[in-house]
DNA sequence: TATTGTTATACTCTATAACTATA
DNA sequence: TATAGTTATAGAGTATAACAATA
């Protein structure tokens, strides 16, 4: 006999669980004047480097309009430069101020507070069981 | 020795994943001219049975000012209704009309097409699996 | 022709605060 | 005093389209 017992939706879990993931982050950043999108950004410069304002849009899944704004508030701050691209010169090569690898090092230690804060009841292996399946589940 | 390699962000992984939940379930809904966030109160009043607009708010992770929208845009669609509480003066009670009931049926279809693509490749225990360890995130 | 970055627009969501009628 | 629903507002995100420079 099949199953018809009425499984919880997937997707509402994952909404809550994200939003309790972003409030967490954001909270940890407050104290940093820092939101969370941009320190996405600074986290993403430095996992690979110089990124083309294309690149950063599709690794944060982000938009390239709401990218242009990100950017510009980065640069205001004074933790990124918009470079000249080396081969395409349509692009920007978005870089890492001193200033922004300053910053960057907060960002790091906040994000290490939530993770631990959001993960605190698990095992190291739950933690990496849950984040593999997210993987799998985002490639499909 | 401690482990020192940088650690993937869980909340981009939660991020990607709820994104593409809610793009796949977007889809399955167009046909049926539904949007994400009313499909999600119909399934709630289905689960639930009648609910306060607060009560809504708080088992969707919404807001009010956005519930009181949203149950507009229903009760003009003809799915809901407002009905007085009945030991509440101030409260609303929001019921599912026979045409809402309909809805819903297909809304379920579209839910559970959305689900098998979700989580096609993984067995139902990993399914479960995923499902627990984001509750149990979510609790903290 | 297609793409990168930019700008602009419209629409939605969020956060906040007031307001009413109740509790 | 506090709460449920409503309304209004400002800020941010999203979606779309256009445009210039370049590929």
């Amino acid at each position: 006999m099949t199953d018809h017992s009425p499984k919880p939706p997937l997707g509402l879990a994952l909404r809550q669980a994200h939003l309790r993931a972003a409030q967490v982050f954001a909270e940890e950043l407050r104290p940093l004047g820092m939101e969370n999108v941009l320190a996405g950004i600074l986290m993403q410069l430095t996992l690979r480097g110089p990124q083309t304002q294309r690149q950063l849009t599709d690794s944060l899944s982000s938009d390239k309009s709401a990218m242009v704004r990100h950017i510009d508030s980065l640069e205001r701050q004074g933790l990124v430069l918009r470079e000249p691209h080396p081969t395409d010169r349509r692009a920007h090569a978005v870089i890492l101020t001193d200033a922004g690898r300053a910053r960057l090092a907060e960002t790091q230690a906040a994000a290490a507070r939530t993770e631990q804060r959001l993960t605190g009841c698990f095992t190291p292996e739950e933690r990496d069981l849950l984040h593999d399946l997210l993987i799998r589940f985002t490639r499909g």
